[in-house]
DNA sequence: TTGAAAGCGGTACCAT
DNA sequence: ATGGTACCGCTTTCAA
């Protein structure tokens, strides 16, 4: 079967016009008599055509496309919960708008921003998606000095002319340690994530703040978010001088992996350890103990960043979202601490 | 910075030569003065200048982008191991070579061939990785008549004219039996992922040749591959009439999930039941007890299958790829199986 | 070996 | 309201 190759000239063949009115038909534009629009809509229906993305932007400018880059060291690149979902939204709002998805995974820093300017020059991408939000991010400069739009996931800590899309985790933090506490604990420790990471340092310092609101000394050791290092800074505060009765991870992977050293060493669980992850994902639910953990929602953030995203580029207009709180889901992983020996 | 748009027009112009002549030189193509070439590539250099994709794909017919499309139940996304690591094998083919990953997300069957039909007729990817392969699977006729260019990852069950990347696992799961029986397990149960898929039943089927083999007789329970199927199927096992020893879950996630329903019932692991992944995890390594599996490498395919889409998108040279065959890893758990009670 | 010009599939402007 | 035409950035003939 060779499928034709159909363009805007068959349709304004079809219709018994000029390409001219067919482009302006297709685009919505004012001026086209009610009748010639339908006769020229029903002809590029019966043809199944829809206009040629690149051949349109060779005089719009636009790619019809948006950017996400992955930062991901190769062989830590498998578990992140996150991904898969908040793409899934993307994608429905991109599918919808006849627009697409262009992903690229980079090793280092250098790759990244080598992918940044390569998307941006081939001119492959309207405007990029940024994740993973560092403190301080060289790609909010980067992008903007391509000249290239873009939204991040939480808030840049320098200034950024892109629009915010954020949740609040301090509430859902909050309610986590408060949930802790009351059960008992004192020594709470806190596997945090990368500290370069502006959402891995924000949870950290949360969870600082109500130890300390409760008159409790923090007890903070940092990673990559990596399993591995989850399961390393599990055994040192297991052998450390202060042994907590309950680990708050940075994130479900590491809280997983925490829970493997816990099962490894004998400890029965929840009741010698408390352990709870911070973005609810769903293995969560299969693992035993299942995990207390926040919630999140992936493709919420999908949906939300991709909409203000096309808002930016298609209307130039600069909206922030705020996406409803993370709330605290308290599951099996967590109990009052046993008054054993230890 | 206004990243001032420069053309092949701005190159020629500073070569002192006509934009064909740049042309031609940029792709290598003969019949340009080497000095000429040289001068050409230099400025082009210079200016940072890299032709238009959308441009150029007006006139070769390409789109020099590949595009991966992903059917998954949206509140089933989140855990897959292999695609991560898969995308960034693909991108370190792609990214070299100038051209893009266009993905895509698909909730169910029509709205995956939609996706097919849109990347393709919106000239939007050269060709498709075709993964999660069916048994009959409809996209290879899909794609066929859509006359674009795929690959897929295991060989498709009707004919196909796409090159095919494949991998043995036939062996390592020999491999992974005969580690179980001569542990002195005999009752071995499999849950088999989604029998829909080939991967999912081929392993079924291989397992159960291992059972016979061996004079031992099969006992399956198919899943849709989840971590939610994988824990109801155990619990279906260990309260059904021929409870296992040992269970091979036809992957990682799975498996993970099959340890906590185990905990969850007080078995100690690997002493009251042994288990298995089948396509070793990153985060099996974490867990407890450490998973024993297979090996993959999801970079490896992905290498492998963009290599070979390329290859036949550009030169028309249909080769398929076979992967060293999978190997059995063994880690903590799986062990002979307790003589008490049961 | 090189230049000039046509054409790829659209959009946008200027007449009418 | 509609048609004609130039033009977007590049490739590909065809002459020279």
């Amino acid at each position: 079967m060779t499928s034709a190759r159909i363009t805007i000239n068959d349709v304004a063949k079809a219709a018994g016009v000029s390409k001219g009115l067919v482009s302006l038909a297709l685009n919505e534009r004012r001026g086209v008599a009610p009748e010639t629009r339908d006769r020229i809509l029903g002809a590029a229906r019966d043809l199944g055509w829809s206009p040629n993305p690149g051949a349109r932007g060779l005089t719009t400018r636009r790619a019809y496309a948006l950017g996400l880059i992955l930062r991901r060291d190769p062989r830590t690149i498998e578990v992140d919960p996150f991904f898969p979902a908040f793409i899934a939204g993307v994608e429905t709002v991109l599918s919808a708008r006849g627009q697409v998805l262009v992903l690229s995974v980079a090793a280092d820093h250098d790759a990244e921003a080598a992918a940044y300017e390569r998307l941006s020059t081939d001119k492959r991408v309207d405007g990029f998606l940024l994740t993973d939000l560092l403190a301080d991010d060289m790609r909010i400069r980067l992008v903007e000095s391509l000249g290239m739009h873009a939204v991040s996931l939480g808030s840049p800590t320098a200034d950024s002319v892109f629009p915010v899309i954020s949740r609040d985790y301090d509430e859902g933090i909050d309610a986590l340690m408060e949930h802790l506490i009351s059960l008992g604990h004192r020594e709470i420790a806190h596997v945090s994530g990368d500290e370069q990471m502006l959402h891995g340092r924000r949870r950290r310092e949360r969870y600082e703040h109500a130890m300390r609101e409760a008159g409790l000394v923090p007890n903070v050791i940092a990673t990559d978010f990596s399993p591995e290092q989850g399961a390393g800074a599990t055994k040192a505060l297991l052998d450390g001088p202060r042994r907590p009765t309950a680990i708050v991870y940075g994130n479900d992977p590491m809280a997983v992996a925490g829970m493997g050293v816990a099962h490894e060493r004998g400890l029965r669980l929840p009741r010698d350890l408390s352990i709870t992850g911070l973005d609810g994902s769903q293995i969560g639910t299969y693992i035993y103990p299942s995990l207390t953990t926040l919630d999140n929602d992936p493709t919420e953030w999908g949906i939300a960043a991709a909409t203000a995203l096309l808002r930016l580029v298609e209307d130039g207009e600069t909206s922030n979202v705020t996406l409803p709180p993370a709330g605290l889901v308290v599951r099996a992983s967590t109990a009052a601490p046993s008054t054993g020996q230890h």
